[in-house]
DNA sequence: TTTATATATCGTAATATTGCAATATAATAA
DNA sequence: TTATTATATTGCAATATTACGATATATAAA
């Protein structure tokens, strides 16, 4: 196995799973952080930015980017990357709905 | 390697990493739904609502522990499980505050 | 064209995750 | 005690992830 059986949840469970897992990896939250820290959007500097080499910083951008949590777009030889406000919207009004729905609840338990 | 290098990113980075790869499956994702859908705290019955095998789910709920976002306390025979808020009021936080930034900048580029 | 720069892709090794059958454990019921 | 029930753990196979060196690609500069 080592296969998720994304067939047997709802396409909101995957999508928001899928949002999650990329940013299941404190590489990738340290990129979330540095594209909204620096005002100018970014491009190879995350490289620079982080101790992981080059490569790997690539890979972990094209995660994020097929989640839909960042945007790269092509400015002459580098690549401008930037935060997905939309992906990033989704996640966040998810987890708002879900402690709202907790709240409610008064869950007094275990 | 496979092996995340953890000690390169800060702790609150890290923390909040884990919490999301937990929540980086649709089975961990429909687990926290169902726990939150339902009045009483659960039990062994998520094993009915999953169509996951029961050491599956049970591996589930285990990484759902240990990042904090369910708790289980022995009830008899069973355990009753229920979401942890202080865990996940932590992620909903984070999301908000990244949303709030991204407000503020009104990023326009890419 | 040639060179330099920026980024992506390939290939690969080490490790992690997913899923389940089999089995163990632990509490209650008979 | 001996079931029974609920859950956890073990062991394992299939697959995924992480990381990086080497290399490819693509654009701009010389």
């Amino acid at each position: 196995m080592g296969l998720t059986k994304t067939e047997y949840f709802t396409d909101k469970q995957n999508a928001i799973a899928t949002m999650a897992k990329a940013l299941g990896h404190p590489a990738r939250i340290a990129i979330l952080e540095y594209l909204l820290k620096v005002d100018t959007c970014i491009c190879g500097d995350i490289v620079n930015e982080l101790p992981l080499a080059q490569p790997t910083i690539s890979q972990h951008l094209k995660e994020l980017k097929s989640a839909g949590l960042i945007k790269g777009s092509v400015e002459g030889t580098s690549i401008c990357y930037c935060i997905d406000e939309k992906g990033l919207e989704k996640i966040q009004s998810y987890f708002a709905n879900i402690s709202l729905k907790l709240n409610k609840k008064n869950n007094k338990c275990c």
